[in-house]
DNA sequence: GAATCGTGGCC
DNA sequence: TGGCCAAGATT
């Protein structure tokens, strides 16, 4: 039995039943592939849910605001994603709302790259397109005893070639499906099943016993550490300032409280610290560790500091100018990144 | 073309 | 615990 039938036999018996896995609907299955970048399907699911419920057309998905979008995206990571969704949606709705049928051209969409612009071509359209993800370097590495690194240019290239040599072009869909959920489920990258394995005989990495040793990756995460301060500035209405992040950075076009980043942990701050025109008074602050929240290229210091003011904020109209001016309960509806959403929920909510 | 973009689970 | 990993794309 060849690879692909190999994988398809087993895909049969062991799938899961996602709820991607019914529709053929260009839509749903754009909107599933976004979301399962660099993103595990266990944690999509109620992502894709909402967003159905909320979205049921790309129209409906175009007419809601970036804001929102971000809202109904926090949580799930990787921002990008939810800013290109909701412009694809855009061009896909002015476009009558008919996704392209083409890899080529659904290429040519925000945030559909190689891998999605394979997925949706095949699960929706049925082109012979081999989709390369995590999962298919790590069956590929391992049953062609490929040593390449996987994210090294040269190894990109002859996965590719690889995956499209052995993919089914008569049953691209179930080939793609398959290849991705035995790489998922049982070729895994720790205790892979091998024992039960169906390509066992064939399987390079296997016969070498180097299935521990594949896919080799080159790793190159220097990790910057950087120290946040947020002041949570309420006045005397119990009103609280907002700001959007819009520069090139993290967690762009979401919400945070007024920030001040410093070279190193800070023991006391003023207004003046965070740039805010107010009589300079001392802070509070709220946090007595910082709160260390670790990203993919960045280890994140933060301290919680707080103010309350015993005017309204309406008496310093510059600041109006700057910054979001809401309530306790306004708080939960702007995108903010998971750690002033777990902050706002302990301060405000839990006590 | 290397660097960058989140978050949570696992061991 | 800290590094690795998860249906990658963009610049």
């Amino acid at each position: 039995m060849n690879f692909s039938k190999a994988l398809i036999n087993w895909y049969h018996t062991h799938h899961r039943d996602l709820p991607w896995r019914h529709t053929t609907a260009a839509y749903n299955i754009w909107l599933s592939e976004i979301m399962l970048q660099q993103t595990q399907v266990i944690k999509v699911l109620d992502y894709y849910r909402n967003f159905l419920e909320k979205y049921p057309t790309v129209h409906d998905l175009s007419r809601a605001s970036e804001d929102e979008v971000l809202k109904m995206w926090q949580g799930l990571g990787y921002y990008s994603r939810a800013r290109n969704l909701h412009k694809t949606a855009q061009t896909v709705s002015e476009n009558n709302g008919e996704f392209p049928d083409t890899y080529k051209e659904l290429k040519k969409l925000k945030g559909i790259g190689d891998y999605t612009a394979a997925a949706i071509s095949s699960f929706a359209f049925g082109e012979a397109q081999a989709v390369l993800d995590g999962n298919v370097y790590r069956v590929l590495a391992r049953y062609l005893g490929i040593d390449l690194p996987i994210n090294s240019t040269e190894g990109v290239k002859l996965f590719k070639e690889k995956a499209k040599q052995l993919l089914d072009k008569d049953r691209p869909a179930d080939h793609n499906q398959a290849i991705m959920e035995f790489g998922a489920l049982h070729c895994k990258p720790k205790k892979p099943k091998c024992d039960s394995c169906p390509l066992q005989i064939d399987c390079v990495a296997y016969q070498q016993n180097k299935v521990n040793e594949l896919p080799v990756k080159l790793k190159k995460v220097k990790v910057r550490k950087r120290y946040l301060n947020y002041v949570i500035l309420q006045d005397q209405k119990e009103h609280f300032l907002l700001q959007k992040r819009t520069e090139k950075d993290i967690w762009q076009n979401m919400f945070e409280f007024p920030l001040y980043e410093s070279q190193n942990n800070l023991n006391q701050a003023t207004t003046q610290s965070f740039n805010l025109t107010l009589p300079t008074e001392n802070l509070i602050r709220l946090t007595d560790q910082p709160i260390k929240h670790q990203l993919t290229h960045q280890s994140l210091f933060v301290h919680f500091w707080k103010l309350d003011l015993s005017e309204s904020f309406k008496t310093y109209p510059n600041l109006l100018e700057d910054y979001e001016v809401v309530t306790k309960e306004e708080l939960l509806d702007y995108a903010v990144p998971v750690l002033i959403a777990n902050y706002i929920q302990k301060h405000f909510f839990k006590g």
